[in-house]
DNA sequence: GACTTATTCTATAGGTCGATAGATAGAATT
DNA sequence: AATTCTATCTATCGACCTATAGAATAAGTC
């Protein structure tokens, strides 16, 4: 039942072109990981998708625990750096909450897996990675942060909000995309629009609806 | 590092007073669970919490699958009635989001371990038992969207919103507390004041304040 | 004080899983 | 044609983990 997106590839012992296997092993361990969780997966499982032997996966990665570092160095790359981008434009906090709503939604269309398995497993790694894979975490939290906050800074929003609070909120609201957005069938831009109008607007009716002047 | 809620209680092999260690036993349980996952937990880091032999838990469930779902059953047992009752009072759309929202959140106050793990580690229980839970799970999906369909019938909330993925938005940034209400030195009752005001009103200032009347 | 019940123990079977070692065979390179 | 590289195989070891069987022990009850 797992091997519907990736299948048993190789038919015959020698049949892929030379030094392309290396993406396809990842692939399938971050189908496997996502599926199963880190400890719930077997090499083998991953093995039985890509149609080798379990021993062999050991060419690829020096141990189970390594296959999970790769997989969430490819769940988390680009997060820090692309919302640093957006944070530092010079454009109204709103736009830029929007844009990082956004992007941060976007990589669920191509590298779901990867992101779920970051999301989910990353407790299970070594303890170093770990700490350094947090690390990254915890900066795009406070770009989130610090977006929020000179907007209320800006009077674009309320103020006496809880920066935290909101901070947590929408990336626990964007974060749980990663494991209904195959299932429900929404577009990653419809999710973004709905979750911009939500956080910034919300959902009750507004009197008037004005566009906030930057002060 | 695991023993730190419950640590080692009897010192001797005899101590608590009978008939009153069954819920320490799925305490520990779910704690160790939420700790380090199910498939990642073994039997005896149960064992080593409670200060037993491993062998000793099987006294009291008859696998570790059952074991999970007895923790699974506690994290969501209450959750779907109380919000039937709310989703049926008198009220408008706003007021019974808010105490949804409010009631979705404080079991993290008393059950916090059982909630994550039915939250993450659900898809490991057996097939019919997790038909069953996913069952009341997608009943509570719904009661949330159904609250807010009326708010837009209503006339309390913007029209031509997607109920579903705001209902998944709100579900997602409660569910995400589970895993940093620990953490982070925020009172339930703050959370959910925050959480309501970011998806009533949204972070944006409003022109003028006007509680909605109903119509 | 004998009996019952609740709880924990010892000992171990049986299975699974990660990982290592060394062999093998096409493909590419020279 | 010889050599090197990439990728996979076979075979297996040792560790760990769930679960069972049956004995032992203490507390409460009659």
């Amino acid at each position: 039942m797992i091997g519907m997106t990736v299948a048993t590839l190789p038919t015959s012992r020698r049949s892929a072109s030379p030094r392309r296997r290396a993406p396809q092993i990842i692939e399938a361990t971050a189908m496997v990981f996502a599926e199963r969780g880190f400890h719930g997966a077997t090499t083998q499982d991953i093995a039985d998708v890509l149609g080798i032997r379990q021993a062999s996966l050991y060419y690829y990665f020096s141990s189970k625990e390594a296959a999970l570092e790769l997989v969430c160095l490819r769940g988390v790359e680009g997060f820090f750096e692309t919302g640093n981008a957006i944070a530092a434009r010079p454009e109204s906090a709103q736009k830029r909450l929007s844009l990082l709503i956004s992007s941060h939604l976007s990589p669920m269309l191509d590298r779901g897996n990867f992101v779920k398995v970051f999301l989910n497993e990353r407790q299970h790694l070594p303890a170093e990675s770990r700490r350094r894979i947090g690390r990254w975490s915890r900066g795009l939290e406070r770009i989130f942060e610090q977006v929020i906050e000179e907007g209320v800074a800006a009077g674009e929003f309320r103020a006496g909000l809880d920066a935290r609070l909101v901070t947590l909120a929408v990336l626990g609201m964007c974060n749980a995309a990663s494991s209904w957005y195959l299932k429900e069938n929404k577009g990653v831009p419809a999710i973004a629009a709905e979750f911009s109008n939500l956080v910034i607007d919300g959902l009750a009716i507004r009197p008037a609806k004005r566009r906030p002047s930057r002060r």
